[in-house]
DNA sequence: AGCACGCCGACT
DNA sequence: GTCGGCGTGCTC
């Protein structure tokens, strides 16, 4: 493998010595243990004693010493399959622990996810004829063995010296000269490698400018580049420019994408590029293979994965190049376990791994243009959208002014915009971030608001499924006969739309037009999501109705009205990046209107047309508003300007819960430019049946937040069922 | 994460 | 009188 110098050799520790082991464990650290008889590296996987069991960990270092001599356990064995953990990986792994303040074996465990791929390869050892057979003395044995082994498929050892009826040393003689070659019977399946020397697509003078300067910074180390064009503008051609050149210096590239199970289009893309397909990373996958494209990945076999956030922790030997696109999305952000963000962590990578990574978006996050401003990053622009195509004009509707009937949700605006389009023969989407019927069902009688027992959530009515359900924690139950609190079987009512429910208001108004819903729980998998989506790109369908879902970069050619139902909806509720993810997830679905030669309009039905968010959308101004939010941020010294953290309390009981969260606070640690906000309580109060307390954090940003709050939470143990979680960077509103 | 140790309800 | 529930604590 070409580079492979890019990993600095792995220190060697030899018989009897004292070295750290860490486990995907959640322990406070490594563990000492002692070195067998054979000498290891750092990396490598290891087997050891672990109370009365044994356990899979990785040599990290040299031992920390501060366990007695006489505890220390030895070493039960090497792992000899598979390849030490690479030394990027390790550092980043210690970089996450440590910035997330999440126990180091737990960040490891996401690099160990697949435990099979740790087993021996399984299967006998077989023999098979070499091509061509090598000179050697003849005997009459082994002209027997050989003819054996030309006339039937591969055999153990032991069963072609039977078949020939030859000693087991006539093989194996054999086999040393070289003329059969001995193979695992379960070969690693092959993986297609990309073909480089595939002509690219003509590229405009921009995206030519921008994949030069992507394809100049392979062999520089460290960089991180914003790749920021409009929706349409090509930013993927772009940057396969710069996979191509990566592949084609013998490296492995790893692109990030939010949600890589509904991605088929991209992975046609790749395909149309380079004749193959890359090796997919994600929870979908089945178990065979996540073990063949891990153990793939650590071989150097595969050389492109294209994965979700946690493909970030696979362990590439001769990792290359790094791209995240839609850099600026939420699902980035891990909100469970260990709590990172996969775009800020693959700079990390990056930095670690001293290569260049790729942030590309039509809408990058506030975050990412603060870091180019502040010269960190570089920027690339790519200001039009591709092959001539013009951006959609988008207009805001006044529900004020034209609001839809009642019990009705499309105005009279977007019906006439449909009608046209209708007529036109052209396709439209209606948008709506919420999945279901209806998002809150009351009983008539009483007014009784039907909610989850376990999560402080309404139930949402899904009609297709004959439920109503929690989206939180999935809590599902058939509509009662009766009121739950005054019994009355006056029957409920549906308020508030969910997109099942737009979908009906559209098939009663235009009933003649093939349409579908697009939504998480109506693809659920993969091979779903990729028919909708195959359906509307070849204009099988004339009206597609979703949720975000429908705004992750697909590329629908006939497509030229899109309709947002609620674009209020994302502002409620005091979050702090409240208006920009709603900027940022408008500009998305926008963008699916008019990629081709049709120009595309979208409506935007709102309450507050005046609304900074609403008013730049209109006006194209993203760049004016991106800065207003900035500078709201900066006077509040909120991030990226300022430092939060979220310390997230949860019990199964309220009082001992709150009685914990006032100790936490009398403890917190006295600091300059650090504030405590809280306890209070979490916004989902209830999730899953534990109640929840929430600090809130807020540094400036030169402090040292992570030495801080683990003094904090030093000082005071949870009991009682109490769990205490750490979110550095919180993102959403946990 | 496992697995053991340790204190309170329904059984032979 | 025991078998067994899962709460707390330890594993180099």
């Amino acid at each position: 493998m070409p580079a492979a110098s890019a990993t600095p050799p792995h220190p060697e520790f030899s018989p009897g010595s004292r070295i750290a082991v860490l486990l995907p464990l959640p322990l406070a650290g490594p563990y000492d243990y002692r070195v067998g008889p054979e000498p290891v590296v750092a990396g490598d996987f290891v087997r050891v004693p672990l109370g009365n069991r044994e356990a899979v960990g990785v040599v990290w270092g040299a031992g920390q010493g501060d366990v007695a001599e006489t505890r220390l356990r030895a070493i039960a064995g090497r792992i000899e399959t598979a390849a030490p953990l690479p030394e990027p990986l390790r550092a980043l792994v210690d970089w996450v622990a440590a910035y997330t303040l999440a126990p180091p074996g737990a960040v490891l465990k996401m690099a160990m996810s697949v435990p099979a791929a740790l087993e021996p390869v399984r299967g006998p050892l077989l023999c098979r004829l070499a091509e061509p057979v090598p000179e050697l003395r003849p005997s009459a044995a082994r002209a027997k063995v050989l003819e054996c082994a030309a006339q039937l498929p591969p055999l153990t050892a032991a069963d072609l010296a039977r078949e020939s009826g030859v000693g087991p040393g006539v093989v194996s003689g054999l086999i040393k000269a070289g003329a059969l070659i001995v193979e695992p019977s379960s070969l690693p399946p092959a993986i297609a490698q990309p073909d480089t020397a595939r002509p690219g697509p003509d590229l405009s003078p921009d995206q030519a400018r921008a994949a030069t300067a992507l394809r100049d910074s392979l062999d520089r180390g460290f960089s991180v580049t914003l790749l920021d064009g409009v929706t349409g503008s090509g930013k993927t051609e772009v940057y396969f420019e710069a996979v191509a050149a990566a592949l084609a210096a013998g490296r492995q590239v790893l692109v990030l994408l939010p949600e890589i199970a509904l991605s088929t289009q991209w992975l046609d893309r790749f395909s149309a590029r380079f004749g193959c397909p890359p090796s997919e990373w994600h929870s979908e996958l089945g178990d065979a293979r996540r073990r063949d494209t891990w153990r793939a990945v650590a071989a150097g076999r595969a050389t492109v994965v294209v994965g979700a956030r946690s493909a970030l922790f696979l362990p590439f030997p001769n990792l290359g190049l790094i791209v995240v696109d839609e850099e600026h999305d939420g699902a980035f952000k891990q909100e469970d376990g260990v709590c990172y963000h996969a775009r800020d962590m693959a700079v990390v990578r990056a930095r670690l791994g001293a290569i260049p990574v790729v942030l590309a978006s039509a809408t990058p996050a506030l975050e990412t243009v603060a870091n180019v401003q502040a010269g960190r990053y570089r920027k690339l622009v790519l200001p039009d959208r591709h092959a001539g195509a013009a951006l959609p004009t988008i207009a805001a509707v006044d529900l004020r002014r034209h609001p839809p009937p009642r019990g009705r949700w499309l105005g009279p605006d977007l019906v006439a915009a449909l009608t046209e389009t209708a007529a036109a023969g052209e396709q439209a989407m209606l948008y709506l971030n919420r999945r279901g019927y209806a998002p809150l069902t009351l009983c008539r009688a009483c007014g009784f608001r039907l909610r989850c027992p376990h999560c402080t959530a309404w139930l949402v009515e899904h009609r297709g499924a004959g439920r109503l359900i929690c989206h939180h924690c999935g809590y599902a139950v058939r509509r009662p006969d009766s009121c739950p609190e005054c019994g009355s079987e006056e029957g409920f009512t549906a308020c508030g739309p969910g997109v099942e429910r737009v979908a009906e208001e559209a098939a009663l108004l235009f009933p003649d037009l093939r349409q579908a819903v697009m939504t998480s729980d109506t693809c659920g998998g993969p091979a779903a999501a990729a028919a909708l989506v195959g359906a509307m790109a070849e204009g099988r369908l004339d009206l597609l109705v979703g949720t975000q879902i429908v705004a992750k970069g697909y590329h629908f050619p006939r497509l030229t009205l899109v309709g947002v139902i609620d674009a209020d909806l994302g502002l409620e509720g005091g979050d702090l990046r409240a208006a920009e993810r709603t900027f940022q997830l408008l500009s998305q679905v926008a963008g699916r209107a008019g990629r081709a030669e049709r120009p595309g309009r979208v409506l935007l039905q709102t309450w507050q047309p005046d609304h900074p968010v609403m008013r730049a959308l209109v006006a194209g101004d993203r760049d004016g508003f991106m800065e207003r939010e900035a500078d709201m941020r900066r006077a509040a010294l909120m991030p990226p300007f300022g430092r939060l953290a979220a310390l997230i309390l949860s019990g199964p009981e309220p009082d001992p819960l709150d009685e914990f969260a006032r100790r936490m606070a009398r403890a917190a640690p006295p600091a300059p430019g650090i504030d405590v906000l809280g306890p209070a309580p979490a916004p989902l109060a209830l999730l899953r049946g534990r109640h929840r307390r929430r600090f809130l954090i807020k540094a400036a940003r030169g402090v040292a937040l992570q030495p801080w709050l683990r003094d904090w939470l030093g000082r005071v143990a949870p009991a009682g069922g109490i769990r205490v979680q750490v979110d550095v960077d919180p993102t959403g509103f946990q």
